[in-house]
DNA sequence: CTAATCCTGTGACAATCGTCACAAAATTAT
DNA sequence: ATAATTTTGTGACGATTGTCACAGGATTAG
């Protein structure tokens, strides 16, 4: 849990009667490799954050994986949609290697947070820290080819390109392996 | 305020109180199309509830605008980023049409939050919505083409089509103008 | 250690896309 | 109403991408 601690110090002002209140919610769970996270058709009633290992969320369509984001250390990995709706999760989320988490329980989170308001602003913290990554990536789209999304990455997010495969890394920049198989060539030639 | 009030109404309970103690921390304003709500480089410290008109996020790169989001009716736009982390923004909101919009405030915002829980859930309501957007349009470059993405909006934000031109949409999809028009060409002719 | 599986690179070729250029159509301003 | 401006359509052409196919390399399981 000091990991956890740590990046909720980094967030938030958060006393020590707020991390007592805030403990019924959380549990810890270790995940293997290709262990689900959360199911498509499932509702998502936790926050998991990842404590160590990543993990990814991907659409199954016509029998291919679609990679739509990846969570490593320090991340919060959920369905933000399902999550806060209660609707069913069109994707899945998945552990790409051993995974340890800490899962934040939604019914027990919220009767913390109307007992702190300091868990409470953690809380909004999350989904904006959330939000923000998600616009972040949506940007990407709009802005820069499918070179200069790979460039992007390298700079801003390294540890994504050295720890997920190629192939893992296509389609979450929006290309077939092949052609960023041919990008990555055509970059370090240059 | 009719139209906020109603908006506010449907994603969370909201009692007469405090819609009373929200007061302080709304203003309405009046744009003039081409009118900015926000510059790049200034820190956004708002909300803005749009109650008639749309507007548009759009970042300046060599000299063109490439829209990253549209706003409409019963939408709130903002660059989440900037609002909950104090940094500058690194795009601007733009009305497309005179446009009426309700600001929320952030310090006043925040003040009317700490003495209603219901004002605290809304701001996390706010966010959160916010963040489902991000998601859905993020996960339309990684699972389809160009062409699967006009049909998309044209299923799912028939409004967005209608009312945007194709000069603009274009960035939104992350194509060019003329490709575009020829995908829309391809569509209608089949 | 060996076999099976997965990942990556690459060739070929068609489809799609970006860019430049210009004309027609639509919209806006005066 | 007319002129100015903006938006859209389209041709041409080169660049990029998707798809299919297959081979070599790396990784994993037994």
């Amino acid at each position: 849990m000091d990991n956890l601690l740590k990046y909720i110090h980094s967030l938030t002002e958060f006393s020590e009667e707020s991390w007592e209140l805030l403990q019924p919610a959380l549990s810890k769970k270790q995940y293997k490799k290709n262990e689900f996270l959360l199911h498509e058709g499932h509702i998502c009633n936790s926050l998991f954050y990842i404590d160590s290992g990543y993990c990814k969320s991907y659409y199954e369509i016509d029998g291919a994986q679609k990679n739509t984001a990846f969570f490593f250390e320090n991340d919060i990995a959920t369905n933000i949609n399902s999550f806060g709706s209660g609707e069913k999760s069109e994707f899945n989320i998945i552990a790409c290697e051993p995974l340890a988490a800490v899962i934040f329980d939604k019914q027990k989170l919220f009767k913390a947070a109307k007992q702190s308001n300091e868990i409470e602003a953690l809380g909004r913290n999350c989904i904006r820290m959330f939000a923000s990554k998600q616009e972040e990536f949506s940007t990407l789209f709009k802005l820069y080819s499918a070179q200069d999304r790979l460039n992007y990455l390298e700079v801003n997010h390294p540890d994504m390109v050295q720890r997920v495969s190629l192939s893992q890394l296509a389609s979450f920049l929006g290309v077939a392996r092949e052609t960023l198989s041919r990008i990555r060539k055509r970059r370090t030639s240059v």
